[in-house]
RNA sequence: GCGAAAGUAGCUCAGGGGUAGAGCAUCACCUUGCCAAGGUGAGGGUCGAGGGUUCGAAUCCCUUUUUUCGCUCCA
């Protein structure tokens, strides 16, 4: 565990330190859950994305990409359950400490007298063997009616005061249900308090016109909404699918371990339509689908797993994580949900639009069942990132520091090194940064030994390093040395572009999938 | 949000009531080298922020903020 907390420590300070990831606002002692992503964090950031988008989109002939806006018209909101969903009455119980979600506080309670009815029942039903009736039993019993009785109101009031967002009494419920906490025993509650995960902000410039918003919560919705315009102007068949990239923002009470849990993230969505009836068929099909792209990359089958949702979300009729080894153990990285037509049907009822497709083969019209990805690309960035850190022992007893990116997100590809700044080297070298920077971002270094500038441009994850000497002055060849085994061999300038090419290029890693 | 620990230079950390140190990193010059840590010199911190106690606070007290961990919640 010291280890677990050992490496993410070098995780954090690592990101810092060689320009990946700095918190926000830090001259301003930061803001809680909120970071930046610097140059090199930048560059690595996009590559995910771009290796996403390709794999999705571009190679995908019935997935097309969208770009929708942050803001929604806020009845979007209302349909897609966020509304409900992601307002929470919290309460805290002062003795022990402990938060709970207030309705689920009632539930319990409900839940309790349940199981006291169960067990009349059950003694009943032993006593009478087989004339009992337990139908009427549970009609007629005085005790059962007494139980049921109260499960009843308690659960009427807590609906009612729930939906008039009546905390004081969801409060008072409490007190008078003589609910304790399950750990300290005690009745001695705070008040009810509403955590609302959604931003809230407005539009419009003056008070009396302006109108509530929210920020927008996953950016799922964006793709929904335009449903029927994209199936239309793309003229897509079903099955297909629309794929975003975009920020959303969540008001987490708890926000923490860096990048992986943040405020404001960004999502890398494909929602895709089918045939009612085939979504078992199409979810096996992504969560496998998916997972191949994982193993891509090359980070180790062993730190991936699935894991197989119990408890599903309103909108889910299956769902599943792809879950990562992170520093501090396995969390989730993308999610594969099966959202039946839940979506689709809410805008139906809240827009009053229909939001139907007309199936060719089956003659009628229906509403799409929608099977969804979902990966978080601070996630990603964080999974990759603490992947690849690794401190190497060598042979001759020392440790370098090597982050060992795959190749095809390292924000530099290529570092130019001449070995000494004289004797026209930096020239030479400077031609070839001059070349290769039309298809590689590259670097330049002509500071220190050779030998430490290999241990920085390790340490920042770049994969070759080409260094020019007396010789390539000569023969026009250089050295080019592998991030990984350290090895290096004697190259023709003219061959450095497809030697960098043939291991950095997308289509090299995508085709492993 | 509750509880615990921490915040001193870009990074890792030492110090601990008398106005700041080390190693590495950075910059300049020298050394001209193929796997970090050669030489000389320089820059960089109001010790997270605010308030209090004191003749004097980085050091003691209070508040606050940020980070990590546990609980909780979640993508």
């Amino acid at each position: 565990m010291a280890n677990q907390e050992d490496q993410f420590k070098k995780v954090l300070s690592h990101a810092k330190e060689y320009g990946y990831v700095f918190q926000s606002s830090e001259i301003y002692d930061g803001l809680s859950a909120v970071y930046d992503y610097a140059q090199n964090g930048a560059e690595l950031k996009k590559n995910i994305r771009e290796y996403w988008w390709k794999a999705m989109v571009q190679m995908n002939d019935n997935i097309v990409g969208i770009d929708s806006a942050i803001f929604m018209h806020p009845t979007v909101w209302k349909a897609s359950g966020h509304v409900d969903a992601f307002n929470d009455p919290l309460i805290d119980n002062k003795d022990s400490k402990k938060r709970y979600r207030a309705d689920v506080l009632v539930e319990d309670y409900a839940a309790k007298i349940e199981a006291k009815i169960d067990k009349e029942v059950a003694k009943a039903e032993k006593r009478f063997g087989d004339a009992f009736d337990k139908a009427q039993f549970l009609a007629t019993n005085p005790r059962v009616l007494e139980n049921q009785e109260k499960i009843d109101t308690a659960l009427k009031r807590l609906g009612k005061s729930l939906e008039n967002e009546d905390l004081v009494d969801v409060r008072n419920l409490i007190d008078e249900l003589d609910i304790v906490c399950p750990i300290s025993g005690s009745k001695n509650w705070t008040d009810v308090k509403q955590f609302n995960l959604m931003f809230g902000t407005k539009i419009g410039a003056s008070a009396d016109s302006a109108m509530d918003l929210y920020l927008r919560p996953e950016t799922a919705q964006g793709i929904f909404v335009n449903f029927l315009n994209v199936q239309k102007t793309g003229r897509m068949k079903i099955p297909f699918g629309i794929a975003q990239v975009g920020k959303a923002f969540r008001n987490e009470i708890v926000a923490r371990q860096f990048i992986f849990r943040q405020r404001e993230f960004e999502q890398m969505e494909m929602q895709f339509f089918i045939q009612p009836g085939t979504q078992q068929e199409w979810y096996e099909k992504w969560k496998e689908n998916r997972i191949k792209w994982h193993l891509s990359l090359g980070m180790g089958a062993e730190n991936y797993r699935f894991h197989d949702h119990e408890k599903l979300a309103h909108y889910a009729d299956a769902a599943a994580d792809i879950e990562f080894k992170f520093p501090f153990g396995f969390k989730e990285l993308e999610g594969i949900h099966s959202r039946t037509d839940f979506d689709l049907s809410q805008h139906e009822k809240f827009s009053g639009k229909k939001l139907q497709y007309f199936d060719n083969d089956l003659q009628k019209s229906y509403v799409p069942y929608v099977v969804e990805t979902s990966i978080g690309l601070d996630r990603m960035f964080l999974a990759v990132f603490s992947n690849s850190l690794v401190d190497e022992a060598l042979e001759n007893g020392t440790t370098r520091t090597v982050l060992k990116l795959p190749s095809v997100l390292a924000p530099t590809k290529a570092a130019i090194l001449p070995l000494v700044k004289k004797d026209g080297l930096p020239e030479l070298a400077n031609e070839i940064v001059e070349d290769l920077k039309w298809d590689f971002s590259v670097a330049y270094d002509e500071k220190d030994a050779v030998g430490r500038r290999y241990r920085r441009q390790d340490a920042n994850g770049t994969p070759f390093c080409i260094t020019v000497d007396h010789q390539s002055l000569e023969d026009k060849t250089v050295t080019i040395r592998h991030r990984d085994s350290m090895e290096q061999e004697r190259v023709a300038i003219s061959d450095l572009k497809a030697i960098i090419a043939k291991d950095v290029d997308m289509k090299q890693w995508l085709m492993k999938m």
